[in-house]
DNA sequence: ACATTGATGACAGAATTTGTCAGGGTTACG
DNA sequence: CGTAACCCTGACAAATTCTGTCATCAATGT
């Protein structure tokens, strides 16, 4: 194994584990002590927060909080954190929702600027309503992945989105809208939308939609006053006016 | 500057920038292309995802900087994450609960191997109930973020614990307890423990325990036959019996 | 005091790294 | 179709670095 490798290894190492000797680690890594003193000098003028204690019953250890290093979540697994971690502290009032927000608030912080603000402007787009009576049948409004990965384009890019929709009579239709919103009313799922033929602001419940697609040459500025509208007409959405944006 | 150094750098680079050339990178971090491509070959054999676009207009990026990477997130914040994702797509059967888990699991998987053991241990014994009422007080139940850490620690090193327990009736008694497991019954949470002195299992409510400490010289095996007792014992949690140790 | 553990310096031999040269792929574009 | 811009990989010798050993000093708990 190279520096390189060990320096990852270590530093993986230290931030996983609570605490231990540099005796333990050089003999866990194959190498002498000197050397994992020479590495650990060398992450701590990178500047990491190491620090070491003296005497018996001493040892390192990564003064970061310790814990886990979350590596790789995709954009899914972001907003669906971010849902449950919402959701879940508004319905059962969690011990530690300050553990659960500030936890989001480290990935946003590790994201890259541009990146970030897309995804706060797209968690900032999904309202989450009170859920509703919960025995409705498992599989209603159900979202595949590629729906929100579609919605999360077309909404941070601006552009259409076009869709088959079958409507509570069963009728299918052919829909072209700009989106706006997407309003999590459990167990259903609903896009806030513009209808771009009928030029009227609609919803349309996930599970009903098939065979999405970005419309590439309609464009759009994503406006909250839709989602208002919207919200504003229906009387089943009016308790959640005021609450839609809330970080 | 070192390898190893580099290989650090190189990875923050590769993370915080949407893509850039081979090219490019040497140039900035002062070493020749070839170099640069070892490097990434390096990262990419610690299975960091590194992708290359052949062609003009190409170039190599972070394939996790569509997401979320290397996020440092506190033992508190996982279990809080954890039991976000599972209480909210077991109460309101969230869409992407698949993503959510997914994403659990990577974190895991980022862990040490006996970090990850610990922590999966912790995380089976938290039992998630249905939510009583939800409008009891919201400050019912609350557990202190040190609790947490402190349970996981006497948890997972088979220690016990001693505190001040305040039972229904307001009377304060000294307890010596083995910790099995928790349980939590929104808003409310409990220790499922072995109470050492009275050598019966009993059921401690969080908020009513105050001065917690570890007890050095008591060791013992956690088991989940001490959490059946309690949980078969007490008809209020019959209906949990079987779910306590999914995944 | 004593054992344990961290921190640092010096040095020679061993191992790794680096740049160069060379080739083989893909992809976009005119 | 050919060219240019890219990524990817192999080989090799020189130069850099890394590593282990030995030694010393400081801090801490028993």
């Amino acid at each position: 194994m190279s520096r390189g490798d060990r320096l990852l290894d270590l530093l993986e190492h230290l931030r996983g584990v609570e605490a231990t000797t540099v005796e333990q680690i050089a003999s866990e890594l194959g190498v002498s002590p000197r050397t994992i003193h020479r590495d650990i000098g060398a992450l701590r003028e990178r500047g990491h927060p190491i620090s070491g204690d003296a005497g018996p019953g001493g040892g390192v250890r990564y003064d970061g909080a310790r814990g886990v290093t979350a590596v790789h979540l995709t954009l899914s697994e972001v907003v669906t954190v971010w849902l449950s971690a919402r959701l879940s502290s508004a319905a059962s009032d969690l011990p530690w929702s300050g553990a659960a927000s500030s936890a989001l608030s480290k990935m946003l912080a590790s994201l890259p600027q541009t990146r970030a603000r897309d995804l706060r402007a797209l968690c900032r787009r999904v309202i989450v309503g009170p859920p509703s009576s919960p025995s409705i049948s498992a599989t209603a409004g159900r979202a595949p992945p590629e729906l929100l990965r579609l919605f999360e384009q077309a909404f941070s890019v601006g552009t259409g989105l076009g869709f088959h929709y079958r409507d509570r009579e069963g009728r299918e239709t052919v829909r072209r809208v700009e989106p706006h919103g997407l309003l999590v009313h459990s167990p259903v799922w609903y896009v806030l939308a513009r209808d771009i033929d009928k030029d009227e602001p609609r919803t349309f419940r996930m599970d009903r939609i098939s065979r999405p697609r970005l419309l590439d040459d309609v464009q759009f500025r994503p406006s909250r006053e839709v989602i208002e509208s919207i919200l504003c007409n229906d009387n089943r959405w009016k308790p959640l006016i005021g609450s839609w944006d809330r970080s």
